[in-house]
DNA sequence: CCAATAAAAGACATAAAAGTCTTTTATTGG
DNA sequence: CCAATAAAAGACTTTTATGTCTTTTATTGG
């Protein structure tokens, strides 16, 4: 199985689910950048769309984006392209969706919820916050850089089978 | 507090994660619909629409919808309004988001999921499953007559202080 | 320096979700 | 039966998300 075929079985689960799909695409090209980067390799946008199946001037955007808010580095012109530092190599998914979808997935209590329903929370009130807190610990939990470790360990262990 | 204001509340938490506009003016319609009911009341769509903050002909528009799918009851001409048979109070958040968005937010392990990720499934993976059921549990034991009678008397409570 | 390369920037196009309006159909009380 | 009422149905508009194209700017190797 290629390496998007393996990306895309972990993320049918949430594309439907939380991520938008500016949010899917940027973090499979972040593991893909990861994995390129780990071996000194600069990697294009036509290199990066065609590797995640993503479509080409969208994920250049969405890089542009993450690039200015600092998440991901690039350098113009020719041996030129994306990468990441070792620092940015550590970033969470929940950094990724924070960059582009700002933080109101993880906010819990906005506005109206501190005054009342704090203070005699309804019991699915609870529950979700529940919720939201096991997605934003799973998504604080998943740094790019150990992902694309397990799933090459993973992907030299399908590749064997 | 009104109503509507509670109800704010909750799906403030919600609205920004997993549900769709329609989903959220849905439950919140459903919700006021068997308060009424339950008083033997029918409800048209203005006050449905004013009681839920809800865009009127786009609130009709989903009660269409629902009404087809007999998750709401619905009578034409003067007297006439949606209501709450006995049954269908008894439906659950999971059903109403099943009715309108399908089960794709439930249905888990997908296609490829089946083969690759279930036999050796990625650590991130086994985290999402959870969530989900979580978020399934949750709606499904969410059941439209239950919850309005908790909010009736949380309302009861808040309006004594 | 210069030609080639590749990202940055900005304008544009398409599709999906959300919201609105008008006409039709069913039901009721008088 | 009839006029008023209220949902059903269908067409339409607006907004947001997604996707595409063109021009500009920075960097490199020769």
């Amino acid at each position: 199985m290629s390496f998007i075929g393996f990306l895309f079985f972990i993320f049918a689960f949430v594309k439907e689910m939380i991520f938008s799909k500016t949010v899917e695409y940027a973090i499979r090209a972040m593991i893909f950048i990861a994995q390129k980067s780990k071996k000194g390799i600069k990697v294009g946008i036509k290199e990066i769309a065609k590797a995640t199946d993503a479509p080409e001037y969208f994920i250049g955007k969405i890089l542009q984006d993450l690039s200015r808010k600092g998440l991901v580095q690039s350098l113009k012109g020719p041996t030129g392209g994306f990468y990441l530092e070792e620092e940015s190599s550590n970033c969470s998914l929940a950094d990724i969706v924070k960059a582009i979808d700002g933080n109101k997935l993880f906010t819990g209590c906005g506005l109206g919820l501190k005054s009342c329903s704090e203070i005699k929370p309804c019991p699915i009130h609870n529950e979700f916050k529940k919720v939201r807190e096991d997605i934003y610990n799973m998504l604080e939990d998943a740094r790019i850089g150990e992902f694309s470790k397990k799933l090459e360990k993973k992907l030299t262990f399908l590749r064997r089978k």
